[in-house]
This record gives structure tokens, C-alpha cells and sequence, in this order.
DNA sequence: GAAGTTTGTTACTTTGTAAGTTACGTAAAT
DNA sequence: ATTTACGTAACTTACAAAGTAACAAACTTC
């Protein structure tokens, strides 16, 4: 399967829809992404059903934020694209009669979750805003190294 | 992509391999996994790389084990498999221009490293030898319901 | 209200990777 | 020599997200 980018491209969005102070069309963001403009309302949906975002229609339409960056953490998003699929590993078959494959799964199972809730965790502790103030750091830093 | 599930495989075939003394044949473990022969020779040709299993060709020849369980832990069998690929979510572009899209991409990976170190982690802490005593227990446990 | 813009949604095609399959060479046992 | 079984390469299938196309609905502008 092609990777799923859908985590770092919407934030890659919120991040720039926060520097504007005009709704970005999908189009715009199709280009930002090098992706299609359908795929950019696919992946927004989610974002406006969770009220990060809005969007109108018609002249001068697109998308906007609906709520303050630094109210949104790495995990709300994540939920509201769906909370996808985390892993490419996994189990074939979930409740197995043998009972070695049941403990060979469970050990695998186990691993994973683990993971997954560490991921979590991290995304939770982190906002959108912070990512904003990552960047100028960043910004600010090349400008430095420029002189 | 159908869901990687070499790990639970081969770690099921271990604890197989542990309660028998003659060789197995791919045939027996395709079986056994509801998989090809050939896709058991793929998977298993990586352990036997590492020392953990032997192969021996012709009449009653198979698979058997080559080093003691309480010696193996489920990172080595991970490694062993060749460390595939544990996420299904990624960067579209590793190295991109655009510094929010940086932000963007370092946060999601920053997630996902720490995911990746807490599997290993788990992975390391657990020996193929101690699945085989959960089994056990489990199988004490049905046992003991049945009375 | 007509024209033009933009989203919302559906249906379809493409892509990438492991699974799954087929085939055949190689080596060992009888 | 025959049979068994691994080793490996080449090919097809499956599946979910990406990518594409199309169009109705809704809004803006004039």
C-alpha cells in the first residue's frame, strides 16, 4: 500500500492555514501537497466534522481554521482523521484454536499496543501551536546561519 | 498491502518446533500457518541465516531448531525476519523545502521513533522460551475449567 | 437570475508491498 | 535411480491509500 501521509500533510495544512488570513481553496493545498485537490477535501473532511476547520463555498471560498492551534493536539488530529490504521504489522487471524499461535499473537499484540500507546502519548502532548513556534525556530535559526 | 504477519508466524512455528523432536517440513508448517510452503521456506530462510533454526534436505528432512529458546528473544526473531517495516503512516517527502512541512513531518516521525523504540523495547524483554511457559499455563488454566 | 467558483461526494484507476503460487534446480535419504 | 525436501526466482493476487474524474449543491458576484 502507498504509505499513509495523511497525519503529517493535514498538519503541514493547519500549519499554513494558520499564517493566511484568506480561506485556502483545495486547489491551493493540492498544489502546497503535490496532491489532488479531491484527495485534499478527502482528507479534510475529517478535520471540519471535528470543528478544527471550515470551509465554504462559491468566490473566495476554501478553508479556514475554526479554532485556535494551540487548542488542537497531534492526537485530536489523528482522531479526527479516523484515528488510521498505526501498523503494517499485524496478526492473520485474531481468536486461533492453537494455543501456541494464541500465545505467539498475544506476545505480538502485546508489542504493538504497547506502541501504539506510546505514539499516542506522544501526540497528546504536543499542539499544533507548538509545531508553529518549531518552525520559527527553525526560521530563525536559517536566518542566523544566513549572516 | 495485506497485513506483514511473519513475526506471529515464525514465532507460532518456534513454539512448534520446540515441542518435537524430528523435523518439520515446510509442507507440515504451511499446514499448520494455512500458508504456502514456499511462502514458510521465504519466511524461515531469515532465521536460519541467524543460527536460531536448521534446514536438512531430502527424506525426513525439515526444520528443526538450532539454539535453545530462553536464548532467542522475540527482538532477535524481528531482526532475524529482517526488521520490516512496522508503520503503515509515513512522510510522503523525507526532505522538503518548505519549513512547516518540515515541522509537520518532524513531529509525525518524532511519534513514530518513539513508537518504534517502545515496540523494540518489549520485543527485547521477552524470550521465545517464556511464550512457550504462557502456553503452558494457559493450557493449565483450560484444564483446570474443565473439572 | 445567470455565470462562475468551490466544496461534497461518489465511482473508478493506480500504486506498493506482502501474500500467495508455480516451477525447477540442488541436495540428501533410501 | 528414485523420492523427498529445501532454495530460489519469477510471477500473480490482494488490499488500502493515493490519485483521478465527474458532477450536483451551494455560495458569490455582477
Amino acid at each position: 500500500m502507498p504509505t499513509d501521509s495523511r497525519l503529517p500533510r493535514v498538519l503541514h495544512v493547519l500549519l499554513h492555514l494558520d499564517g493566511v488570513d484568506r480561506p485556502m481553496t483545495s486547489e491551493m493545498i493540492g498544489e502546497m501537497l503535490g496532491a489532488n485537490p479531491s484527495l485534499v477535501r478527502r482528507m479534510m473532511g475529517g478535520l471540519r466534522k471535528a470543528g478544527f476547520v471550515g470551509s465554504t463555498k462559491g468566490h473566495h471560498g476554501g478553508w479556514h481554521l475554526a479554532r485556535r492551534l494551540d487548542e488542537i493536539s497531534l492526537a485530536d488530529v489523528y482522531a479526527a482523521l479516523g484515528a488510521p490504521n498505526l501498523f503494517s504489522v499485524g496478526m492473520s487471524d485474531d481468536a486461533p484454536q492453537c494455543l501456541l499461535e494464541r500465545a505467539a499473537n498475544a506476545a505480538t499484540a502485546r508489542a504493538l499496543d504497547q506502541a501504539r500507546v506510546r505514539f499516542l502519548a506522544e501526540l497528546q502532548g504536543v499542539t499544533v501551536a507548538e509545531l508553529v513556534e518549531n518552525a520559527r525556530r527553525d526560521i530563525e535559526a536559517f536566518q542566523q546561519g544566513q549572516r
